[in-house]
DNA sequence: AGGTAAGGATACCGAACGGTCTGTATCCTG
DNA sequence: CAGGATACAGACCGTTCGGTATCCTTACCT
């Protein structure tokens, strides 16, 4: 039994040779069993549905073996939250980088986020938000995974919120639960028609929510005007 | 072989005697099988998921025999696209009925839009919008569903757009597109917090959106305020 | 050199899936 | 009363599902 295998590299893919997909917040050069797992299981649960995607697939796209899979995660619904867990820390660090990075007061850093997001969804590997997606196709009356995507959420929404207050907003809060309704109309959107562009309209939306009249200190522009419009 | 059959009245749900669920579009009280069908499966894969629903829980809840539905429907994937054709058509109905009801001014008529929202995110048997939840539990790569989806969300912002035309909108277009990524993320956001608040989240910003600088022709407001805060 | 840990391959299990089949009971119509 | 149409009941089929068990190969570390 000679049997010369055809993997001469052991513990590596053996299926496919992936590059780099080059995504916004890269999900991984991990190449340890795990990472492949992890990597392949967050791009069939987000492209297919979670109840769409069968173990086989996964260890398929994964290269490794069920047994591994199960040495590892011990089960699907433990892979899921281990895939969400992840999936969420990556996106959270590419977000908040992404709104962060070049610095430039607090407005400014909020009106980066649509052009931000406007990236991600031009990406080939954009499948919406993995936390709405897994709601949606679960039971609704179950607090299991709206929990997990509100947690996410706050996190997101704790940031956004910190901005708003620095940036003088009357209503920081308000302000920031408007725009994180922006955020997740345009990622469903966005999901939906698979047209990055509603990140601009969603800027232009959240542009109105700038206004001089919802900023306690406002820079330079005469107060008289902000009362003619203020509420 | 007597065998008195326990159902006395024959072509009736046997298993649950229903009461009308008041809904804020009624789904039915079509007490045929297919109407039976149609409102059980609505009603499981809007709270379960589709891929989560088995043909078994359908018929169970619906009272019906499984031939019945294959007879009347040919296919699991048949049964779905009527699911969505019938709700599609009810929730456009009861929505585009809900905001004209009751006349007024077009504006009048948009910023009733997010308290009926509220009306439906309160509701017992809302599960979120089935177009998005569907997109967002099959293949992305795959346009089926997604042309279903954007099929119906033309139509209600094609309505939209009439209204914002009408009160004079500066771009009806892009106000109803604003509106529209609003409500998306509205009904998100109520799936996955079960708070029927995020509608006067929502509705607020909205009112950003109707600023007489958005306006043609103001109807009170002087111009030179507008001209200070325009664009 | 040998042991151990990590991982791969594969056969297999029970359950559930979508879908088909046979048979029976009830109604409507002629 | 006959016969067709409609619907219910339930056994059944092939497939796929999530998950387990067994055995084998390789890398690495004393």
């Amino acid at each position: 039994m000679i049997a010369p295998r055809s993997d001469l590299l052991p513990r590596m893919a053996k299926s496919v040779a992936k590059k780099k997909p080059a995504a916004a917040f890269a999900a991984g050069d991990d190449e340890s069993a795990r990472g492949r797992l992890l990597n392949a299981a967050t791009h069939l649960f987000c492209k297919n549905g979670i109840n769409a995607t069968g173990i086989d697939a996964i260890i398929d796209e994964a290269g490794t073996a069920k047994t591994t899979l199960y040495k590892l995660f011990g089960s699907k619904t433990n892979l899921v939250h281990a895939v969400l867990e992840n999936e969420g820390k990556q996106w959270r660090e590419w977000f908040i980088g992404a709104i962060e990075a070049g610095g430039g007061d607090p407005q400014t850093k909020l009106t980066r986020i649509f052009p931000a997001l406007k990236i991600w969804f031009a990406e080939d590997r954009f499948y919406g938000c993995p936390f709405i997606n897994a709601v949606a196709e679960h039971d609704k009356d179950q607090k299991q995974f709206r929990n997990i995507a509100l947690k996410h959420k706050k996190v997101v929404l704790a940031h956004i919120e910190k901005l708003a207050a620095e940036m003088g907003a009357v209503e920081p809060a308000s302000l920031a639960h408007q725009l994180a309704l922006l955020i997740d109309g345009a990622i469903v959107a966005a999901m939906v028609s698979c047209d990055p562009g509603v990140a601009d309209t969603a800027g232009l939306a959240a542009g109105n929510l700038f206004a001089p009249s919802k900023v306690k200190k406002p820079k330079r522009a005469g107060s008289a005007a902000e009362q003619l419009v203020a509420v």
